[in-house]
DNA sequence: GTTCTCACA
DNA sequence: TGTGAGAA
């Protein structure tokens, strides 16, 4: 009955996943990249995961998922970790530019 | 459930 | 480059 013309589309959940984070197990199941080479890019400083203060769990928050996502995506397309992890931190730097802005604050201070 | 190291291919 | 196993 009520035609809903407002579309309620993807980018408004930015709130949601900014708080989203995930262990590695999560992240190898969404990602389909096990665990031990999420640990092994991590290893080589592609990746960057939050520590769990107890237990020293790595936490994955959106960004770090789609960093993952986009490296496997890379190297899929024949560039090696070296050259994914290049054009994933390329990327990242308009992600960071578009987050700050949805955002609304930067909590950043470089 | 997660983490670390060692070693191998 | 990516994985195996054991151990905590």
């Amino acid at each position: 009955m009520e035609p809903k013309d407002q579309p309620e589309h993807v980018l408004l959940d930015f709130d949601l996943l900014r708080k989203l984070v995930v262990g590695i197990g999560e992240v190898s199941d969404i990602t389909g990249v096990p665990q031990r080479q999420i640990r092994y890019w991590e290893e080589k400083g592609i990746i960057v995961s939050s520590k769990d203060g107890e237990g020293g769990t790595r936490k994955y928050d959106y960004l770090n998922i789609k960093k993952i996502l986009l490296v496997k995506e890379l190297m899929d397309d024949g560039f090696t970790l070296d050259a994914a992890a290049r054009k994933v931190e390329e990327r990242m730097r308009s992600m960071s530019d578009v987050f700050a802005k949805l955002a609304g604050r930067t909590p950043r201070e470089t």
